[in-house]
DNA sequence: CTATACGGAATGAAAATTCATTCCGTCAAA
DNA sequence: TTTGACGGAATGAATTTTCATTCCGTATAG
């Protein structure tokens, strides 16, 4: 039960290199295993500390998951819409977050990788689901303005922010490291006529 | 050790009622909590038999997600080209393609939903991810012929077959049920923007 | 000296796997 | 047609193994 150490966890700072070592090990783990196939023992070994010092940072590992979760999916957001310009063209908004994207998935694959692995575990709370929206938000704001101006087709926002994501990831697990920026320059280019309004030819 | 029951399961068909519903119960356990969140004994009475039935059909647990996948994999590769038409336009073998990979995705949810998550997944053996080339063979063919003939992207074919496939699912997934075939039709006219050459405005 | 952080063996719960037993259909003998 | 021996499929309690969590001794800072 985590009740019992709600204390002794609180005494701990958020910060904290032993604290950070542990949610780098279980990234690293749960990326490759998944979140039911990493193991704490693992984790410890992984991150240089004893068992016993995980739980005094997190209550159980199912808080080990979701502070881990919350960790990469803020990372993500603060990088794709953290200071994000306000450009009046949505081409030009539309590859600034393209950029953005590809630029978070050469930084931390891992984190991107759990972002996808994990996106509807069932071992997430309601707050961490609740983060989902900061990303999809601006997203779909963007793609709606895109349709008002007539740029980009009368699709559901959703669906379409759906695939624009879809394929970064599929370029980014499949491109061959390190990136070669014309191939990530041109993926978007694929991505943005997915989305634009066809030119009539 | 799965050498001693090998003789035991060799003897049991390779089909059967009681295998195909082991095989149904695994797959809509393990699409909800992934490989290692799913129990033999979760699994045993799902499928309404008892917990060592299991073992009479697959050695071990590993065994059973890797005949899964298999199970899976094999399924979708029939699916998508099987019987394919030779058609001579790529446009058309294209549109061929993403017709039955939705029909599939609609037909099969629970099916595509185990091909996605467990694409790289741990646990499989070399002959399960050999399969693989079963389904992106036939696919890159298309694109590197669309590309022979000028009406594709000059992109490396995996890459492009990555991002199709990545967004068929990104649409099948977010996507409404029953399917909205003109929706369905209108992504897969995304697909093809995104891959098509782009005609000069 | 006290308090807090840390480590890792110990613990108990839950899971995978085994295996002795039951159950059922087949078939040859009477 | 009945009977009973036989083979192998099915079962789930028992066993083994794994793993999350706890507990307590040690180290260290204040």
């Amino acid at each position: 039960m985590a009740s019992e150490n709600a204390i002794r966890i609180a005494a701990s700072a958020e910060t904290g290199p032993k604290r950070q070592a542990i949610l780098e090990a279980a990234l690293l783990q749960m990326v490759e295993r998944g979140f039911h196939g990493t193991t704490m023992p693992d984790v410890a070994r992984a991150a240089g500390v004893g068992i016993g010092t995980i739980y005094r940072y997190f209550a159980d590992k199912e808080a080990l998951g979701n502070a881990l979760f919350r960790h990469c999916k803020g990372a993500l957001g603060d990088a794709l819409w953290g200071g994000f310009p306000a450009l009046p063209d949505v081409k030009a908004r539309f590859d600034e977050a393209w950029r953005r994207m590809t630029v978070f998935a050469a930084a931390q694959p891992l984190m991107l990788g759990f972002c996808e692995l994990h996106h509807h575990a069932s071992y997430l709370d309601a707050e961490s689901l609740a983060i989902e929206q900061r990303i999809v938000g601006p997203a779909i704001e963007l793609l709606s303005d895109g349709q008002r101006q007539g740029v980009l087709r009368p699709l559901d926002p959703e669906i379409m922010a759906a695939m624009v994501w879809a394929m970064m990831v599929a370029v980014c697990v499949e491109a061959p490291r390190p990136f070669d920026s014309d191939l990530i320059a041109a993926a978007g280019d694929c991505a943005w006529a997915a989305i634009a309004m066809p030119s009539r030819t």
